[in-house]
DNA sequence: ACCTGAACACCGTTCAAGT
DNA sequence: ACCTGAACACCGTTCAAGT
């Protein structure tokens, strides 16, 4: 392994990445600083803007690799029993995702805040789609449960479609790309292909307000469920009143 | 009006939190500092420490600050017709809340943030329990639904139960501040008091895994109760096979 | 009593300079 | 090519001093 005269290993965009992720784990939120995250890799400051762009960029790869630990989770998991039910897979993953999130307190709140999805971001959500997919769910449906259920996962609540706004980029390379996004996301791809076109959510933009009531109702509609399993009227639990 | 020798009028910390709240309306999420909050109100920055401890205290008061918006917006809520069930009361509140919480988009984090709940806070959520209970909720039903609608509805996740663990205070002090409770938020003292003690939730501590799963699976039932509508199988929509 | 000036110990970030 | 030293324009916060 190379080494600088001084000894230690030679700094990388992971070695930065990495202390920064150790340190807000032992820190308190907002404590973390440049300054810190050179100290503990023996290394003044100014030395780490080779690797990040500023400190943005820091954190920025700092919530994408939280998320990387939530996939390496959800591979970890068994594969579900046959004849488990969709809800019993998402759940899993679901809580799986979260048992990663409460060792890195910090780190919700930093997939939360930022604007952009990262590949390992958008490899959960694929994830997750292709398991409502496979439950029989309609491509409308998964797009609002991977808001309502999205959001309490991994906090994650910036316009979900909104992939790269078609502008001033070339129509060619558009294209492309997007191609190259249904291959490595198929599910989040047909979730998009498939929408209801005509409703108010547009490709390339969610109606928040919309997000937000779908989840919503399916937290009241459930308490108001439960509240009438309590009073002792059985209002038929899970199937049709079988 | 009193005013200084310079022609303005005296600080107060009521003026110093609306002009902090202003400014977070105004300027990028983490750039409000001491200097520019003392900056809009024509003095040092040093002049704010006479009315708040500090930058954190500041903050605080900022997030106690909108939800004090929240409660004046639901009190200028129309009544709800007779016979409006209670899920609407609800949804009619938390909605309303979202309103005010997107003109202030600092806000949300803010209140989601601070560890502990101010008298604002407490008020909107005994309001909301108060509504759970008159549509005829058990004291269990209330404190998971507060814990699945309140994070959804204005962020706090803090555990709602801690308001003041019994220790190095008096114990006459103690019950004395209890009481005083239960009259100002009586649906908060209710829930609290009839909360179920045998199961994993004792008094004063709520169990986080327990509520996450809760909302979780509220989430879950009501997908699944959507695809299966989708699919054309009836799945007893709201009432019990009416 | 209430505010200010000067100062302290920090920040993120730049840039020319070292090796 | 990669890191450092010195510096700049900021932070929150203190404390003695002004009025």
């Amino acid at each position: 392994m190379p080494r600088t005269r001084a000894g230690r290993a030679p700094l990388s965009r992971d070695r930065v990445v990495e202390a920064a992720s150790d340190l807000a784990d032992a820190v308190a939120t907002g404590r973390l600083t440049m300054r810190l995250v050179a100290d503990r890799l023996d290394v003044e400051a100014m030395a780490l803007y080779r690797h990040v762009a500023d400190k943005d960029d820091l954190l920025d790869a700092l919530a994408e690799r939280v998320v990387e630990r939530l996939n390496e989770r959800a591979a970890q998991l068994d594969p579900p029993a046959p004849g488990t039910p969709w809800t019993g897979v998402a759940r899993e993953r679901v809580l799986a995702a979260r048992q990663v999130l409460l060792r890195h307190p910090w780190a919700a709140r930093q997939v939360h805040e930022r604007g952009t999805m990262g590949p390992a971001t958008l490899r959960w959500f694929d994830d997750l789609s292709a398991v409502l997919f496979a439950g029989g769910c309609s491509a409308d449906l998964v797009h609002h449960a991977v808001h309502a259920l999205g959001t309490r996962a991994i906090g994650y609540n910036a316009e979900l479609l909104d992939v790269a706004p078609p502008g001033e980029e070339e129509g060619q390379d558009m294209l492309a790309a997007m191609a190259a996004m249904s291959q490595t996301y198929p599910a989040i791809a047909r979730m998009v292909g498939e929408i209801s076109h005509d409703a108010s959510t547009a490709l390339g933009w969610c109606d928040d307000q919309e997000e937000f009531e779908f989840g919503l109702d399916l937290l009241l509609e459930g308490i108001e469920r439960r509240r009438r399993a309590e009073a002792g009227q059985p209002a038929a639990p899970p199937g049709p009143c079988s």
